[in-house]
DNA sequence: GCTGACGATATTGTTGACAATATTGTTTGG
DNA sequence: CCAAACAATATTGTCAACAATATCGTCAGC
C-alpha cells in the first residue's frame, strides 16, 4: 500500500512530496522533516534537501532557517487570487482551443463530455471531480500553450482537494456539467469569445461555490 | 563595479543569477558553472548547486546529470505562449483595478504616466523601457493580487531585454505610450471592461512589434 | 590529413562528518 | 504548583573529501 519506492532523482522526490501534498497527506502548516522523508522515500539528505528547495521555489513550501521546510498554507485571499489567476489562464485558453484547437483533441472532449454525462446520473462526485480535471487539463492541452499547462498546474496543486470538496453539493455538480456541455458545444462551433466568456463563468461560479463551503482548510 | 560581494544565503545566490540572466549577462545557452560562480559571488559550492536547483524549479535553467546547468533559451513560440499569458494575466489586473483599484494606487499611476510622457520627447528608449516596466507592475499591484504578480514577475524574466529593444523603435514608444495613456484615462474613470480590452490589445500589439526584430535571442 | 582510441583534466554528483540552531526535557528555586 | 534556567536531544546548515562522468588533448594507425 504504502508506496515507499526507493526514488531516485531530486526531482522525483519533489514529485512524490507535491503529490502528497496535493492529495492532502500532508497537510497545511505540517513540517516535513528532512529524515521522515528519508525514510519513506529511501533516497538520501541531499535528494531531500534539494525537492525542497524545488519546492519553496514553486512556492508549495515555506523554509526557515534551522527550522526546516513546512507546507504552506493557503488563506481564502489566496485561493480567490488563485482563482482569478484561473478566470484569465483558462479563459484564454478556451478561446485559443476554440479557434486554433484540432479536430481530434475537439473530438476527446467530446467523448469525455459524455463520460461526464454519465457521472451525473450515476451520482459520483469522487468520478466527477477526476474527470473535471481532466476536461479542463484537456481544453488547456488543446490549446497549444504549455507555458500556460505548467503555470495552471501549479496553481492548481493547493486547491486540488477543496475542488473534489465541491461537487458534493449536487446542484454544483449539474451546474458545472451544464456549463461544460455547453461550452463543448462553443468548441466545436469554433466560438472563441462565447467560449471564452463561458469559462470565465464557469470558474467564477466555481470560486462562488467554493468560498460558501465550510472548510478548516484554510488559516 | 563588478559586485563581487560575498553572498549568504542559497536564495540570494539564485537571485544575483537571476538578475544577470534577467539583464543579458549570462545568455540563453551559457553553461554556468559551478566553480565561476562560486569565484564571481564568494559563496560555498552547496550554496550554488542549492541556488542553481531552485532556478531550474522556476525554469529558468536547465540542469543535466553531470553535465550542469545552462540558461534555458526561449523560442520564438515560447515567447508567443509567454504574452499569450500577460495578455490574460495583465487583462485581468488592469480590470480588477479600473474596478478595485486604490486612489492612491491611480494617483502614482497617473503622476508615473506624466514621466512616459516626457520620454517620448526626449527620446530615451531605454528610460522609456525602465518606467514601462514600472508601469505595468504599478497596474498588476494595483489589483491586488500578489499571486498573480509573482506569475507575471516570473514570465517577464526571460523576455526583460526583448521588452527594452522594442522601445527602440520609435513608431512603437509613440503607440504604446498613447495606450498607455488611453488605460490610465479608463482606470481613473473606473471602466473596468474597457481598461481589460485596452490592455489585451496593449500587449496582443508588443508581440506584433516583438515578432518582428531581428534577434539572435531565439534558438 | 583524418579518425578513432586512449589518457589527462575539468566538472559535477554523492556521501559523511561536523557546526549552528532549535526543540524538548529536567531541575531548581520560589 | 509554576516558571525560569540549564542540559540533552533533534534537526538543519555547512563544508570538504571522494566518486562518477564528461570534456579536451594527444597520439597511433591508416
Amino acid at each position: 500500500m504504502a508506496e515507499t519506492l526507493p526514488l531516485l532523482t531530486g526531482s522525483e522526490v519533489a514529485d512524490w512530496i507535491r503529490e502528497r501534498i496535493r492529495v492532502g497527506r500532508f497537510v497545511p502548516g505540517q513540517r516535513l522533516v528532512e529524515v521522515d522523508i528519508i525514510r519513506q522515500t529511501g533516497t538520501s539528505r541531499s535528494k531531500v534537501r534539494e525537492a525542497l528547495q524545488r519546492l519553496e521555489g514553486e512556492g508549495l513550501v515555506q523554509i526557515e532557517e534551522f527550522r526546516g521546510a513546512s507546507v504552506k498554507s493557503t488563506s481564502l485571499d489566496e485561493v480567490r487570487q488563485i482563482y482569478r489567476a484561473r478566470v484569465a489562464l483558462e479563459g484564454i485558453c478556451a478561446a485559443d482551443f476554440a479557434r486554433h484547437g484540432s479536430a481530434e483533441h475537439k473530438a476527446s472532449l467530446r467523448d469525455l463530455q459524455s463520460q461526464l454525462d454519465q457521472c451525473v446520473d450515476e451520482r459520483s462526485p469522487e468520478r466527477f471531480g477526476r474527470l473535471n480535471l481532466e476536461w479542463h487539463r484537456l481544453v488547456v492541452e488543446g490549446s497549444g500553450n504549455r507555458t500556460i499547462a505548467e503555470l495552471l498546474k501549479r496553481l492548481n496543486v493547493p486547491i486540488h482537494r477543496l475542488l473534489f470538496e465541491s461537487f458534493y453539493d449536487e446542484a454544483r455538480l449539474r451546474r458545472a456539467n451544464a456549463d461544460h456541455q455547453r461550452m463543448v458545444a462553443l468548441f466545436l462551433a469554433g466560438d472563441a469569445d462565447g467560449a471564452e466568456a463561458a469559462m470565465r463563468d464557469h470558474i467564477g461560479d466555481g470560486f462562488e461555490t467554493l468560498s460558501k463551503i465550510e472548510s478548516e482548510f484554510y488559516r
